[in-house]
DNA sequence: AAAGTATGAGTAACTTGTACAACAAATTAT
DNA sequence: ATAATTTGTTGTACAAGTTACTCATACTTT
């Protein structure tokens, strides 16, 4: 790792000559749930032209494995992740998108529950961002993600994923500040209340928290989970 | 054309060796609207495995262009069209969708208004099919169309993108039987023509159908058709 | 002339979304 | 212990949007 191992745009390249025609690769925008802020995963570049800039988890796609499995591999080798929530966003495909030639790029987002699952990180370089705070990205990395936003603000309101970033069981103010990271807006909480459980996602885990400062809340958990997997197996081609 | 330019997979293969590492195609669903039917524009297969089957318009990414200009190249060669409405809907990539080889191709879906723009059909292989009476399609199109159409249901109640598929002006009871066509479903009347209004996206073009066997409606225009060019263009980007 | 079909307009019932009040339960400060 | 504060919980009133539905008029065909 470190600077030992970056490489150069040349090295790159004649690393990949056959692949450079055009490239094929899929990047990953992974989201995380931490302090009542929406987070992704990025990468400190290992090219020497972005030394300073991050980027996000991206790999060439290999020739023996299907598209849609790709984002799977590249989590679980970087992450240690398995069973994660994935979803196709969109592809990328400007002449000059990156430096090193013509490569273009599928990208995912993905929804993972920090708490639950410990991440074992695989490169020192990698690092947790609030989508507020973000450092300089590298490429067009952050156009992409801004894309998974929008994507991921549309999809909340409509569908079941949300759950994805929350431990097993949850507060409903927990749900409600999940919510208002991922819209940037305050939301009311009545009618949050309201509006969850007419959606009729939430089933009473029948515990309160523990440990808070405050009036202890109920917790719930997601209604069904086979659901969930169903649901997110048709996203992720549509 | 015909039978004696259909190519054999061994070919194919031969002619792109380097590209099928993996090839990268763009493909085109070409919708338009006939008869009070939402139509796709379908090419015969020029594959002797598909001999009989239908295909969408497709073709590899050049590597001198980028990827969300491919589409246009492709409509405009294959079909003469200029400045149509374009937006990409996924991207499908497994192993074997494709037998020659490992293809993975980025989907594209068009509106084009039939009755203006005379196509200049260059392939005499080209024909129009209402979706529902399709012909066997090849490879994975099927499953490729139906996620367009699902698409296209989806943003046509948010957007203004139908009045690509018409002619400049036309009449309510057109707009809705495309509506209908499209949403495969019978609407009301009066609550169709009040939440159009409603839309604010109709101008009224101070002229009446002509020569219709029954009562002449009041014809309408897009109200902006600059904004329409703003907002497809925002679109297909998302 | 009569029948059929399409245009065009309005209203009531219902559903959904939003703004807001009041109280109870637990914690913290005094 | 008491008061103040924070959070959880339930409900109401109003606005906005959706759905269902009836009638009159204009034109064409028979």
């Amino acid at each position: 790792m470190g600077t030992a191992n970056q490489k150069t745009i040349q090295q790159i390249q004649s690393e990949n000559r056959e692949f450079f025609r055009i490239a094929f690769s899929v990047d990953c925008v992974i989201f995380g749930f931490h302090k009542n802020e929406l987070n992704v995963l990025l990468l400190k570049s290992d090219l020497e032209e972005f030394k300073d800039k991050w980027s996000l988890l991206g790999d060439l796609v290999r020739t023996d494995e299907n598209l849609d499995d790709a984002p799977y591999r590249i989590l679980k080798e970087r992450t240690g992740l398995n069973d994660v929530f994935l979803e196709q966003v969109s592809t990328f495909g400007n002449i000059d998108r990156h430096p090193a030639g013509r490569v273009i790029t599928t990208v995912y987002y993905s929804l993972i529950n920090v708490k639950d699952h410990l991440l074992r990180l695989q490169h020192q370089e990698l690092s947790w961002f609030p989508v507020t705070k973000l450092p300089q990205l590298a490429f067009d990395h952050y156009e992409i993600l801004q894309t998974c936003i929008k994507k991921l603000q549309d999809k909340i309101d409509k569908e079941p994923v949300v759950f994805n970033l929350l431990p097993e069981k949850f507060s409903l103010r927990e749900l409600q500040n999940l919510y208002e990271a991922i819209l940037d807006t305050k939301l009311d909480r009545r009618n949050f209340r309201k509006k969850l459980f007419l959606m009729d996602w939430l089933a009473d885990a029948n515990e309160m928290e523990q440990d808070v400062p405050h009036r202890p809340g109920k917790l719930y958990q997601y209604r069904n989970k086979a659901l969930v997997n169903i649901i997110t197996a048709q996203t992720v081609v549509q």
